[in-house]
DNA sequence: GAAATTTAGTTTGTGCACATATTATAAGTG
DNA sequence: CACTTATAATATGTGCACAAACTAAATTTC
């Protein structure tokens, strides 16, 4: 009975653990700097490239505005980032990573690394590139529709 | 520079992206019927097989127990679970599966396995498969570590 | 150039995940 | 049997995702 429901469940079980131990795995290694994982995600953003404005940023980590303001609002009260308001546009504010984080997301790339390293092992490149394949498809069958509801 | 981080980028973000979409989708479908994703997993379970204590219900449905507690809380304001104390142990309440909830959960299942089919179009049952196992050995990879620390 | 629409950020409120701690009961060990 | 340890559920508090509504400023349209 309810065959597909039964058959696929492995599949969409697969992914939320994944997720679930990902996240988990990635918190452990934020936490002793004081970081979550969304907010290690936002610092490595603004490290790679920052004077971005709220919005875009959301929009590079899969965020949203209302979340990503009371992100911002933390990582400011802890001397992280840095908000000040755009040249160009008076509505949007330019974050701006501070030398202190800087030093943060330095020291805790390797242990990103390592994570995602032990994460990895015994894949084989292939099936990894395939995984990604994978899942981009899926996401794209499903973002569709997101789209879809939103434009038209 | 960073290439490991930059070029695994892809994968978690993937499995990200696919964990949000997904949810969200799922989400949709649920909400009509006033039930949160969680909340349907939750019930999907029970349907099968009620008459679990909270703590077994947390574990299928990779909640925990304080999560599941609220949760339940909220389902039976709904009128859709019922918690009895268990016979064979004064500490663990028995969840039980409303007629209500039984009719919603009937209601439901096939849009969500449409949504399912929606996010699996296109991909070979191959890759699918291959998909599933490659998750799982991320999934090991990454539980050991969370076993090794609980246990020693 | 005034009015309608869009956009950036925030506010408020709900639900879930996770951490820590507490209470009550069960089970194991001296 | 008393004592320790483990377990079931809950309480409390933080952070994040998402929804709906709001302010202010920009953009578009008439």
């Amino acid at each position: 009975m309810d065959s597909t429901l039964e058959k696929d469940r492995g599949l969409f079980y697969a992914v939320h653990e994944l997720y679930r131990l990902m996240r988990r795995r990635f918190d452990d290694v934020a936490q002793p700097y004081d970081l979550t994982f969304p907010q290690w995600r936002a610092l490595w953003q603004l490290y790679r490239k920052d004077g971005l404005s709220q919005s875009e940023l959301a929009g590079l980590i899969d965020s949203d505005p209302m979340t990503l303001s009371g992100m911002m609002e933390r990582l400011e009260a802890k001397g992280f980032v840095e908000r000040r308001p755009a040249p160009t546009d008076s509505r949007a504010k330019i974050v701006l990573i501070t030398d202190a984080a800087r030093d943060v997301v330095g020291n805790m790339k390797a242990e990103m690394v390592k994570a995602q390293q032990q994460a990895l092992t015994g894949i084989a490149e292939e099936d990894r590139e395939q995984l990604v394949r994978t899942m981009q498809r899926m996401s794209e069958n499903l973002g569709a529709t997101f789209e879809k509801e939103i434009k038209e």
